[in-house]
RNA sequence: GCGCUUGUAGCUCAAUCGGAUAGAGCAUCGGCCUUCUAAGCCGAGGGUUGCAGGUUCGAGUCCUGCCAGGCGCGCCA
């Protein structure tokens, strides 16, 4: 409808520059939105305002001249000029109607566009460091990864979820140190665990297991360990020393093989359990990336730079200078020490990606980690990419409320609320909605007591619900004697008069461009919202005129009605990761 | 200190590339269940869009300055 009345504009400008009225070299995409107040017709243009300049005629006159010279169509009912210049345009009923039978005929597919001509984008999300359960936070950047993906695709991109597992930092070894030094105490050692271990019960989990595979063999006796190993932080010491000293312990006493055993072990474990809660919670993915399998990657990616000349030493280090693409400073790739840097894994990661075909790639990122982003693309730019090819999505913490009670989470303490525990106390459904319900890099406050309750009050229900309602009627109407009949509804569309009616048809025609802004601009709360506002219509509409009537012509195009508005809120949903139930 | 970011109703949030009288929900108050699910609906009140300038036909949106909050500024990962 957008781009029948843009197209009617047009014409209507030719046959002025025809007529000499407005200058020929004019040049401008006409403007047509969906009005927000009903009163100003269904769809607006400003291109009056916008050429009055260039015209040199004022917009109300320039309007004027635009409508007279607008060929008519049948989907047109009026055209009116209002406020300071805006073109009106007033739609048939008929052709408001027309959105029924094309998603009854579309199903699931309604709404889906070929926009994104099937560019290969990929999305890398979450990518929490395999060191512990997910905790919220990494919740939310799922939810928002899983679907923004899902919007991508439905719009037609080629969509590659990805999870960068950083299992190569020393944030393993501590790992594994840690789930040693537990087996090391159920062989019956005695020690002080270190304070810079990781304390989390599931280590004991995986010490337990460690014991019963090897028995006794990966034991040595606390004394060994820890001779020589300087003071922890509460003995005097500094805990980062401490726990790497520990490290070497593990390293010299086990032998490599052995280290790697447990290593692994604590890796996989880990893995194993975020891919199932990441399973569970609906967020897939296509690729699980490891860094460690990068290390050769990293030597050319800084070879291919400093090919390019953005590379220089200095005090034995190697340095990628990318102040010279706007970064604050300059960056270490290489240390003095020889081992190379994080952020030169991330610039062979990303050199990799593009290697793998990939027209565009999508980070998505915790809001903290926004001064990385300069970085980034500098090295895109230097490795001799299009910096446009990457966009960084940051996704704010969310800060859980119970009982009106901020819910405390401090990592220190390790006090955290687990992605999982999330799931258990609020359930999937909720907990996905809620988290995509808001602007991504906005802060957000999570009302675990509204994400439970069963009323108005929660989006998630009120949406689901409407979907409910509307399965119950069609399954009502199967028992009637004259049993409900689809094509006896499409070919009474015309008997929807009432305005609620007409609301909702111009509702569900908006679906396909909520889900193309959703997906464009990376704003999966332009979908949420719009749902929310669909399933209030359709409760409005539910309240106000009863469905299961004798008259079966009205009967049935009620029902057809409700049936495109079903399908709606199921494409919806299901693109939110959000279930749609047949009865609550 | 420098940089990024946010500031909209009592609360949580919207506002389609700069468009018309800034909208929802919650909370508050008042109505609606012998009829398809009240997990719902209808109505009322509630605003100097942090402050001050600027750009233009038009600014919550863009620019500048200030105020307030959040985050980031390692040869850490």
């Amino acid at each position: 409808m957008k781009e029948l009345i843009a197209n009617l504009i047009h014409t209507a400008l030719d046959s002025l520059k025809a007529a000499g009225t407005l200058p020929v070299e004019l040049d401008v995409q006409a403007q047509v939105d969906a009005t927000r107040d009903k009163t100003h017709g269904d769809f607006a243009s400003n291109i009056a305002m916008v050429l009055s300049k260039q015209a040199r005629r004022n917009p109300r006159e320039l309007a004027q001249a635009i409508i007279a010279a607008l060929p008519a169509d049948a989907a047109i009912t009026k055209v009116e000029i209002a406020g300071p210049g805006f073109i009106n345009f007033f739609v048939s009923s008929a052709s408001t109607a027309e959105v029924i039978p094309s998603i009854i005929a579309a199903g699931s597919a309604f709404g889906l566009s070929q926009l994104g001509k099937g560019e290969k984008v990929q999305v890398e999300f979450v990518s929490a460091n395999p060191t512990g359960p997910l905790h919220v936070g990494h919740g939310r950047g799922a939810a928002y990864g899983a679907t923004l993906s899902n919007l991508m695709a439905a719009v037609g991109y080629d969509i590659q979820r990805e999870y960068y597992v950083n299992d190569a930092g020393r944030q393993m070894n501590i790992l594994a140190a840690s789930v040693w030094l537990r087996y090391l105490e159920l062989c019956g050692e005695e020690f002080t665990f270190p304070s810079n271990g990781y304390k989390g019960d599931y280590i004991r989990d995986y010490a337990a297991e460690l014991l019963q595979r090897v028995e006794q063999a990966y034991r040595h006796p606390a004394t060994t360990v820890f001779d020589g190993v300087p003071a922890d932080e509460p003995a005097g010491g500094d805990k980062e020393i401490h726990i790497d000293a520990l490290i070497d312990k593990a390293r010299d006493l086990l032998g490599e093989d052995a280290y790697e055993v447990v290593f692994q072990l604590g890796l996989t474990r880990i893995l194993d359990d975020i891919r199932d809660d990441l399973g569970e919670f609906g967020v897939t993915f296509n690729e699980w990336f490891s860094e460690r399998s990068l290390t050769e990657n990293v030597e050319r990616a800084i070879q291919t730079l400093i090919d390019n000349g953005h590379i220089y030493e200095q005090e034995g280090a190697l340095w990628f200078r990318s102040t010279t693409f706007g970064d604050d400073k300059d960056r270490v790739v290489k240390r003095d020490n020889g081992q190379t840097t994080y952020f030169a894994s991330d610039i062979a990661y990303l050199q990799n990606k593009f290697e793998r075909g990939f027209d565009r790639v999508i980070y998505v990122w915790g809001a903290d980690h926004h001064g990385y982003i300069p970085r980034m693309k500098a090295a895109c730019e230097a490795l001799g990419f299009d910096p446009e090819r990457i966009q960084i999505r940051l996704v704010q913490f969310a800060i859980l409320y119970r009982g009106g009670e901020r819910v405390q989470m401090s990592t220190r303490s390790g006090s955290f609320v687990t992605l999982r525990e999330l799931r258990d106390e609020v359930g999937n459904d909720a907990a996905r909605f809620f988290y995509v319900s808001r602007k991504a890099e906005q802060h957000m406050d999570f009302d675990l007591d509204l994400a439970k309750s069963e009323s108005k009050d929660n989006p998630v229900y009120y949406i689901q619900y409407a979907h409910a309602r509307i399965c119950t009627l069609l399954q009502k109407v199967a028992a009637e004697e004259t049993a409900f009949d689809q094509a006896r509804g499409l070919n009474n569309l015309s008997l929807l008069e009432q305005e609620a009616e007409k609301d909702l048809m111009q509702k569900l025609a908006r679906y396909p461009e909520a889900l193309e802004n959703a997906a464009v601009n990376g704003d999966p709360h332009i979908l949420a919202h719009y749902l929310r506002e669909l399933a209030g219509d359709f409760h409005t509409y539910y309240n106000a005129h009863r469905m299961l009537l004798e008259d079966v012509n009205l009967r049935d195009a009620r029902l057809v009605l409700s049936q495109a508005v079903r399908q709606v809120v199921a494409n919806g949903l299901s693109l939110l990761g959000v279930s749609a139930p047949e009865s609550m």
